[in-house]
DNA sequence: ACTGATTCTAGTACCAACTACTAAACGAGG
DNA sequence: CCTCGTTTAGTAGTTGGTACTAGAATCAGT
């Protein structure tokens, strides 16, 4: 068995661990047939972090996939939207968004929802939550399809006024008043 | 200082583990309390392997499996907790948070990170949030760290009062009033 | 064939995060 | 009081490394 030279060596390393990042020094020193030192020093040359730094890395991809994908940036699909005026959307509770124990949705799922719908609903390039009262009136439990109301009640070019009620098939589950900052510019700093 | 009893803890360890997987024994041990020994003991009771094997498994999983697995149940992290009477979490606003135009990061997570503590402080098998009076001071940037305090006012039987304040470097940006419903026994139906 | 540089191998001390085990301390109940 | 479930403490051994030193092997050019 003929090595390879080092730079040979090294680019094919690269290929490896890439490809398979839960190789070990030890594995890859049986595959190039050359000392774990090798390996350590080619690692170093090639700044390859170790194999646990590579494991976590895919895994914090991995994570990071399902946050951008769970952390939506809206809870709830929207169905009916007018502008400044009222909008609908619809959020299935799942196993994600219930307590294990009894199958209750988290009440900030919910809450999210209408707040959701609150930005969605106005019609202008900046809009932030600034207070709300909000009510769970009844538990929402895992598989239920929650339809969330907003309503703006009032705009006066700054504040705007909206109540949402959510219900899970005809009865009430959650409603909320909102009042939200609006401004067309942006220039809100605090 | 009130700790968890056995049974109660290895399910919040559970939930703790299955949210994130990075967790080591020791962080674990601080997080609850209790030595490290008791978090391996727990953890060889409930088959839950070492980190490094969390990992990797992660690290391999499919995708779309974790993405029904592992949703995010709660909303930053738990640093401080006497139950029944207070407790401090941490959450850092990241890019997932924010709105894309101003990196201001939507109501509805500084929302999630207030529920989830007062959820967390209330020392009772079933703990839901009835109403809240909330106003969201002043917005949270990008990278913000939010340390969120939730102090538990009074416990009337059925229900809790509790005050949530939440600052960045010492600046608050948001502030409720949550009514938090409970029993010992689960028995809420609506 | 000898020199010098490059490359490789060997070996040590140290680390994190464990497993597996033993033993002691604590705490509530009968 | 003693007992049992639970918790804590401590030791030895493991994996897969880092960081470092030192020596051996190899090769290139003279």
């Amino acid at each position: 068995m003929v090595k390879y030279k080092k730079t040979e060596r090294q680019e094919l390393l690269l290929e490896r661990v890439s490809s398979d990042p839960f190789l070990t020094d030890e594995r890859l020193a049986e595959i190039f047939k050359v000392s774990i030192q090798t390996i350590r020093l080619d690692r170093l040359e090639l700044d390859i972090p170790e194999v646990r730094e590579r494991i976590k890395h895919v895994a914090r991809e991995e994570t990071d996939k399902i946050r951008s994908l769970s952390l939506q940036e809206v809870i709830g699909e929207i169905i009916d939207i007018e502008l400044n005026d009222h909008a609908l959307s619809l959020f299935i509770a799942e196993e994600g968004h219930v307590f294990k124990k009894n199958k209750i949705a988290r009440g900030h799922y919910l809450f999210a929802q209408a707040n959701s719908l609150c930005v969605a609903v106005i019609d202008q390039p900046l809009a932030l939550t600034k207070t709300a009262h909000i009510d769970f009136v009844r538990p929402v439990k895992l598989g239920d399809k929650v339809i969330s109301k907003a309503v703006v009640e009032n705009m006066d070019g700054r504040i705007a006024t909206i109540q949402v009620v959510s219900k899970v098939e005809q009865r009430l589950v959650f409603k909320g008043r909102f009042e939200m900052y609006y401004t067309g510019e942006g220039e809100y700093d605090g």
